[in-house]
DNA sequence: TTTTTCAGCACAAACGTTTGCGCTAAATTT
DNA sequence: AAATTTAGCGCAAACGTTTGTGCTGAAAAA
C-alpha cells in the first residue's frame, strides 16, 4: 500500500494476461471477453489502480488541460470566467492552467510559451492591454492549439471569440430612465477610442432617438476612468445641466467616484440624482448608496460559451482544414438588472 | 514551419549523431565536446526546437507543476494568494493547477483525486469550510505528495502550514486608538468558536492591561458576521456605552456593515465613532467612509512562504524519512497599517 | 466432416526523453 | 613501446500507456 502507484503492468503479471489486454478490459473494450473484464477491473479496484495522466498525455499528444491566460484575477468579472472555465472543464475531466498576464505584453508572451510547452490542448485568452504585436497568438495555429478570445478580443481575422455586447444594455438602462420619468441624462463616458465608449454611446442614442425625444450631444461627457477625472466629468454635467436627474457611468468604478463625490457636494441622491453603471465589483451591494441598476455582462456565460467553442475545436482538430474550418464570433448580450440592494436602503 | 514540433531525434539523425549525445548536448553535459554541443545546440535553435514537456514529464515522473487548492477565488484574500504562488512558480518554471472547493467538501475529494492523477509534484492548501474527514489529505502521504496549508488549517498533527497570527495586530489596533487618546473601544467580534476570534480578542485584551487601563469585557460582542448580526451588535455597544469613540471590527464586511448602520443613525464618523477593520477587501478604499486603519494580513506573503517550503519538500523528498522529516510552522504576523485614503475623504 | 468465421487474447511498436554503461581512439603515463 | 587513462560519443533500456496486427481455438456455416 505504500510509495508507488500500482501500474497496469503489474496488473497484468498479477493476473497472468498481457498489458494490452488489461488496458482494453479497463476501458471496456468489446473484444475483451466479460469475464476478463471482471477480473481485471476487481483487482484493479483493489489495488487502488490509478492511471499515470503524464504516460497518458504523453502517449496521446494531449494534456487534457486548457489553459486560461487573463490580465488580472483580482477583477471580479474575470475571477468569474474562472469559476465558468472550472467548471465546465471539470465536467470534461479537464483540468485549468491558469495564469495572469497583469497586462503586460511580455509575460503574455512567456505565458503563451510556457502554455505550449506543457502541451496544453487549447486556450482561452483574454489580451493584455498593452500588446500591440500579436505574433505569439499566431505561432500556436501552427501546433494546432485552439484560442478562444473572450472580453478582450485582438483585432485579428479568423479567430474564435466571445464578447459581451454593451450596447443593448445601454439601450435598456437609458430606456429604464426615460420609463421612471428621467428626461435628462447624462452619460460618463470611458476614452472615445475605446469601443466600449462607442458601445455605450450608440445604446445611449438608440433609447434617445426611439422615444422621439432628441439627442443632446452635451450630456455625453469622456472621462480617462480615474477619480479626478470622474469628478470633472460631473462637475461638468452639472455645471452644464441644472436640471439633470440621471447618470449612467462607463462602469463601478466611475460610478463609485461620482456618487462619492455627487455626496460631498451635498446632492441628494434618493431624489435628486439617479445612477446605473455596468456591473464589475459585486461589492457595489455593500456601498452606502448604489446605483438603482446595473448592466450585466454575464462573464459567467461568456467563459462557459468560450469553453464549449474551445472543446469543439479540440475535438475537430482533424477535420479543420483552413477551407472547411469556420470562425464562431459569439455576441452575448448585455442586460439591464435593478440592484435589490437599492431598495433596502 | 508547418504543423509537428520538431524533436530530439530529428536533430540527431540531421547531424548523424546519437539521441543521447543530442540530448546531453543540450543540457551542457560535460562529456560532450563543445563543438558537438554547438552545432547542436545551433541546429535546435534554427528547427525551434522545444522539449516535449509531456514527454519530461512522464519520464522523470515529475510534472512541474503545483496544485492550489482554496475555497473562493473571489475572495480578494485568495485571489492575493494565487498571484504569489503564480509568481514564484513561474520564478523557477513551475505551472500552476488551480482549482476551487467552494467550500465544499465533496467537491475538495474529487479535486485532490484529480491533482493525484495530474501527478502534481506538490500541493498548496486551503480547507474548505465544511470538510471534517481529512482522509484525503493522508491519503496523498502514501504518493509522497507533499502539502501545505495556509490560513485555513486542518486540525491535525504532522503537517506543514502557513498561517497569519491575527493577535499581534489586534494589539497593535488597539494599541493605536488608546494613543490616540480613546479611552472607549469597542470590538465587534466574530462567533466565540472561532479560534480567530478569541486572537482578536486577546490581541484587544493585552493592548488594555498593557496600557495599564482595566478591561471591560462588556465592551467585545460577538455577532454572526451577517448585516443584521451587525447592526444588532452595534446598537447593543452603543446602548451600553455612551461614551464610546472607536470600534474595532471582526472583518471588513462587519465593518461596511457597521459603518453603513452608523450612518443612518447619523452618527457622525469624522469625530464621534472610528473605525479599525481586518483587511480583506481592497474595495474598502473606493467607499465614501473608510475605517482609519487595518489589520494586514498579508496574503501574499503567506503564499510565497506556503511556495518556499513547498519547494523544500519536493526538493528533498528522498531524506524525508518519518524520522528526520520536520515540520514546518510558520507565523506570519499581522500589522496595523493605517488607511491613506481616509486622510483624502 | 471440412471450411469459414469470429471471439478473445497476446505481441510489439510507438510516443520523446533521460541516463547508466560500454565502446573507441587519442592522449598520457610508465 | 607497452600500458593506462580519459575525452567523446553511441547503445539500449526505461518510464506507462495505447493500439494495429497477428495468433489460437472454438463455434458457426458449408
Amino acid at each position: 500500500m505504500g510509495g508507488k502507484q500500482t501500474t497496469i503492468k503489474e496488473i497484468a503479471s498479477l493476473l497472468n494476461i498481457s498489458v494490452s489486454t488489461v488496458s482494453r478490459a479497463l476501458h471496456k473494450h468489446p473484444s475483451i471477453g466479460i469475464t476478463t473484464q471482471l477480473r481485471v477491473q476487481k483487482l484493479a479496484e483493489e489495488l487502488n489502480y490509478e492511471p499515470n495522466q503524464a504516460a497518458i498525455f504523453f502517449q496521446k499528444g494531449k494534456s487534457y488541460t486548457i489553459g486560461l491566460i487573463l490580465p488580472e484575477l483580482s477583477e471580479a468579472f474575470f475571477s468569474s470566467v474562472v469559476n465558468a472555465v472550472e467548471d465546465m472543464a471539470y465536467k470534461k475531466n479537464y483540468t485549468v492552467l491558469l495564469a495572469q498576464s497583469h497586462d503586460n505584453e511580455d509575460r503574455e508572451k512567456q505565458i503563451i510559451q510556457m502554455m505550449k510547452n506543457h502541451r496544453v490542448d487549447g486556450l482561452v485568452v483574454s489580451v493584455a492591454k498593452t500588446t500591440t504585436n500579436f505574433d505569439h497568438f499566431h505561432m500556436l495555429e501552427k501546433y494546432n492549439i485552439p484560442i478562444v478570445f473572450f472580453d478582450r478580443i485582438p483585432p485579428l481575422k479568423n479567430i474564435h471569440s466571445v464578447a459581451c455586447n454593451i450596447e443593448t444594455g445601454s439601450f435598456e438602462a437609458v430606456n429604464y430612465l426615460l420609463k421612471k420619468g428621467h428626461r435628462c441624462i447624462g452619460l460618463i463616458n470611458g476614452p472615445a477610442a475605446l469601443t466600449a465608449s462607442e458601445e455605450r454611446k450608440k445604446g445611449y442614442f438608440n433609447a434617445i432617438t426611439k422615444n422621439r425625444l432628441k439627442f443632446d450631444p452635451s450630456l455625453i461627457v469622456s472621462c480617462d476612468l480615474t477619480e479626478k477625472g470622474t469628478q470633472e466629468a460631473l462637475t461638468a454635467l452639472m455645471e452644464n445641466k441644472r436640471n439633470l436627474t440621471a447618470i449612467v457611468t462607463f462602469n463601478d468604478y466611475v460610478a463609485l467616484y461620482a456618487i462619492k463625490y455627487a455626496r460631498k457636494l451635498n446632492i441628494d441622491l434618493k431624489n435628486d440624482l439617479q445612477f446605473i453603471s455596468y456591473s464589475n465589483l459585486p461589492l457595489i451591494n455593500y456601498m452606502d448608496h448604489v446605483p438603482i441598476a446595473s448592466v450585466e455582462q454575464f462573464p459567467y456565460k461568456q467563459g462557459e460559451k468560450a469553453v464549449e467553442i474551445l472543446f469543439d475545436l479540440i475535438n475537430n482538430k482533424d477535420s479543420s482544414t483552413p477551407e472547411t474550418m469556420y470562425y464562431n464570433k459569439v455576441v452575448v448580450e448585455s442586460e439591464l438588472v435593478e440592484n435589490q440592494s437599492y431598495h433596502t436602503d
